[in-house]
DNA sequence: AATTCTTGCTTCATCGATTGAGCAAGCTTG
DNA sequence: CAAGCTTGCTCAATCGATGAAGCAAGAATT
């Protein structure tokens, strides 16, 4: 069939040539309305082998051009290198297939001009709707995928101008750090203030998850303490250094503490391994979000995980029902036992 | 600008009347081409003016079907929920756009059918070329592409036909095993035949690690035992299950064991977890494969990380250099510390 | 003053698939 | 048997961007 090395690809064109037939017909087949276009099956039939033996495979950007609807979803995310947006990749493109649409991802590494780049490409490309998952500045891409006349959601972190989806990280970090606080009580005890570690101060999720840490300790009657805030990034490293300048300070590190995020619970970890005067057993941990291997490192680390099969479920009812004026969707994140 | 709910997205003939002049004076200006054909600085001024006003955005599916060339590159890909992947995928989009590709990645869950709608999917969206990273069955890709007259590369599993990068997974595994040999004997006290466990047999990685981990064994004068060889697939509960089942067996699983990924690995912990009366310390592991929290889980397992930046690399020298006749690159894997 | 060159545009065909409109042949119906 | 209906197709315009070819007006050259 293709012994030449062809230059060109076969179009509906050719397809029209061989079967002796017209353009018109080739497509009407090939798409599948050919039922409704009165095609014969005969020719039908025809048409659809002929395809086959010739690796007819369509041209999608002229498809496109012709068609009102692209039906493209298209998802902003920041990394890769966590179980979370892992998974919400993962199964946003499962969800986005089984309705027939077809998703287009990029991973934008938390850099603001990168994201409002991929969401200019993405627009190009006729998106019919863009999810921003964790953006920088999720208003931004919202402007500019309105004047574009696009749908978009905003995930993981909200924006003021879309619809969003997020977890609640009030009232999952309240209850990350009361249990972290009744394990230390457990295991040491007594309770002591908190140590919070991870994240930016300026991103809505870990705001809410300070003030959810600051309500816990309330709760119990602990007293916090800001300095024991270290909005440090997410990065290990910035986890790994900022323990160590507390360390410097003279600051002992000691007793519990909540981690914001298992990119930054690595760094600890390595920390804590590092400065071989701590034990492990007299650290009493917590992490909001979720990795198999942490549950296995065995220090009874407390872990929240968030609701990535609810959010996505809730991302792609409001997409259907149309709706797109802002709101903010918060689900309840689970914790394991 | 934009108070109108437009319905139709702006295109370069709304530009071209809003500045009164012709489309393909705009298109040249906006495409960047404007001083090889002789566009005035004042118009070209006027009209990237306008075009910024009116929010325009190129229509890709357009200027795609007029050219040649789509700069369109793809990616397939079997999951998300590892490290290894997760950093292809990151490190593959950002070399794509340095060098001006678009990248288009799709999950395929190790499904073979998936890979191959995928692959179709792909061509359809007219790539200039596609990596098929880990599947199940690279040639068949390789096939499609070729009808297509677009160039494929394999990454992580080889194919017979087409350029493939993979990691040398016996002289990986070789080193693995021996490193746990000697963990064994420095541990134990006695090298003892090790569990070979994760994997499908079938695939081209697994066979060649089980042949190096069968060679260190003769290296080091260890017998090796076929029983123990458990290629049961990647998930976590596969390995789970099979330990499970050699243990009601009545064979005592205990010495040392060769995990195929962390994927697997994490089934096997959860195993020993569970089965209280297995101490960690008297289990020698070791894993093809890198997880940071895995070096952290701290019972001195022993990795081999995969030289992603140095698979990538190759790859996209292959792509430049235009050669796409068929010959496996092998690249030594990583051993830290 | 006549010719050629240069500048700065416009015109129009094109990429491949889609679809409304149209048309010819055969079949029904009164 | 003429009028209308059905069946099974084809024609041609269209989507938006691109670029080769062309054209008019002014500048430079002889």
């Amino acid at each position: 069939m293709n012994h030449v090395k062809q230059a060109k690809r076969t179009t509906i064109y050719d397809l029209a040539e061989l079967a002796g037939t017209s353009a018109s017909a080739v497509s009407a087949v090939l798409n599948g309305n050919w039922k409704k276009r009165r095609i014969s099956s005969q020719l039908a039939e025809k048409i659809t082998k002929i395809a086959e033996e010739q690796g007819y495979a369509l041209n999608m950007q002229a498809s496109l051009l012709r068609r009102e609807k692209s039906h493209i979803i298209g998802m902003i995310v920041p990394k890769y290198d966590n179980r979370y947006f892992g998974s919400i990749v993962e199964l946003f493109e499962d969800m986005a297939r089984a309705r027939g649409l077809f998703p287009i991802i990029t991973c934008t590494r938390r850099d603001p001009e990168l994201e409002i780049e991929a969401a200019r490409t993405m627009l190009s490309y006729q998106v019919e709707c863009l999810v921003a998952t964790g953006a920088t500045d999720p208003d931004k891409i919202t402007e500019m995928c309105a004047a574009a006349g696009v749908r978009s959601l905003n995930l993981d972190l909200p924006g003021a101008l879309a619809p969003s989806v997020i977890s609640d990280n009030f009232a999952g970090a309240r209850e990350l750090t009361r249990r972290i606080l009744m394990n230390c009580e457990k295991r040491l005890g007594k309770k002591e203030p908190l140590l919070f570690i991870g994240g930016r101060g300026s991103d809505h999720n870990t705001a809410e998850r300070i003030r959810g840490w600051r309500q816990a300790h309330a709760d119990l009657g602990v007293p916090v303490e800001e300095d024991l805030i270290l909005a440090c990034g997410y990065a290990p490293e910035k986890a790994e250094k900022a323990l160590e300048a507390m360390a410097l300070k003279g600051n002992a590190v000691s007793g519990g503490m909540f981690v914001n995020s298992t990119i930054s619970l690595e760094g600890v970890i390595r920390w804590i391994r590092r400065s071989g005067d701590l034990d492990d057993r007299n650290l009493v941990l917590g992490c909001f979000d979720w990795d198999p291997f942490v549950t296995l490192l065995g220090n009874g680390i407390e872990m929240v995980r968030q609701d990535v099969p609810g959010m996505l479920a809730k991302v792609f009812e409001i997409i259907e029902s149309g709706e797109s004026k802002p709101q903010v969707v918060k689900l309840p994140p689970i914790f394991i036992n």
